[in-house]
DNA sequence: GTCTATAATCCGATAGAC
DNA sequence: GTCTATCGGATTATAGAC
């Protein structure tokens, strides 16, 4: 019979562990508490292969953030898809921020809460990153056509999605009592008398 | 003539030199981006001193993150003091935050944007600290009252002060075109908005 | 209390075999 | 591509003089 113990991983799938694995330890320890060796022994990989994947720990980093970035792009896309309406948007946006938060609170941890401009220098600040932008576009959409009062762009993307946001740290600190799923409609509830007109 | 050279500093003196300083270089860099040495030489004292006063560097980050958390709370307390309406009170605490941030952003930025928990391990979240316990407080009085509606406490707070964190932090990452002060009449309008009865 | 010099440790990165 | 062994450097903390 084949080997049938469990083989270490290859190619695409040890940069995906590798990756799988940072992502775990930079959200629970941080990015400066984690090493290259801790991600070694968790991983169960080299120390070379890491570097030959990525470069440095900084260079790792970086890719685990953008594609973190991405996936969160995504979601906020989908979310808006099929949905004209300025309040159907950001209420789509909102729940499915909540749900990647209870299915991954660790990519949440490490995209919201981790402070990347410690250690990814060049990095600008996730606000002008591509899904806090376009948040503030569906805002901005509501603004133009009428949906939402005229008010400074930034401050109503901030009073929408703000509580929003708050709500998913607390949730990330274990600080409320239920799922954070229960708390949707009155989170947008409050967020959308905020801005509507 | 007695020496008229910059002196060294000592003492209580020096105790908060090496704070500022230290504060500086933390909110400037983050704190595992800066050494002891580091310190040591743009507060230009010693590193026995150093230890002498702060015993380690971890305690030297926590002897900081009280100071600035109890200024906070004053701050928030002072906000209070002679407003028994839960509107007047959030606006005011809402202004000094605004103010505290345009005055002394780094201290903002340590408070606010700094993760604690990756160096300050027994650190409770700062959602759980007396100056955020305070704000939630004032929501829930006004609960309690009939100003605000009936919905879960951490959800009112959120939304009250949710979007005015976020112009915080926009502000600090230099996104926003105006000074923040110029933000709070619109700022408080929508916390207001989203939970006043 | 403050100083300088140094110890002990750990980390990121590289070298070179396979 | 993946591995192990190791280097060079930086960092925290201490020792001991003053």
């Amino acid at each position: 019979m084949s080997q049938e113990s469990p083989k270490r991983p290859r190619g695409t799938a040890l940069r995906e562990q590798v990756m799988q694995t940072a992502l775990e330890l930079f959200s629970d320890r941080g990015y400066f508490n984690t090493s290259i060796h801790d991600i070694r022994r968790a991983a169960d990989v080299s120390i070379g292969a890491i570097y030959h994947h990525f470069g440095n720990k900084e260079a790792l980093a970086k890719a685990l953030y953008d594609d973190l970035l991405m996936h969160m792009e995504r979601d906020i896309d989908e979310a808006c898809f099929g949905r004209g309406n300025c309040a159907d948007r950001c209420r789509a946006i909102i729940a499915r921020l909540f749900e990647s938060t209870a299915e991954s609170p660790r990519m949440m941890q490490f995209v919201l809460l981790a402070q990347h401009r410690e250690f990814l220098r060049d990095e600008p600040p996730i606000c002008s990153s591509r899904p806090f932008q376009a948040m503030k576009q569906v805002v901005e959409d509501g603004i133009r056509n009428g949906d939402v009062r005229a008010i400074e762009p930034w401050v109503a993307a901030s009073a929408m999605f703000g509580g929003a946001l708050r709500m998913m740290q607390l949730s990330l600190d274990n600080a409320l009592e239920r799922p954070l799923a229960t708390y949707l409609d009155e989170v947008f509830e409050c967020g959308w008398r905020a801005i509507r007109s």
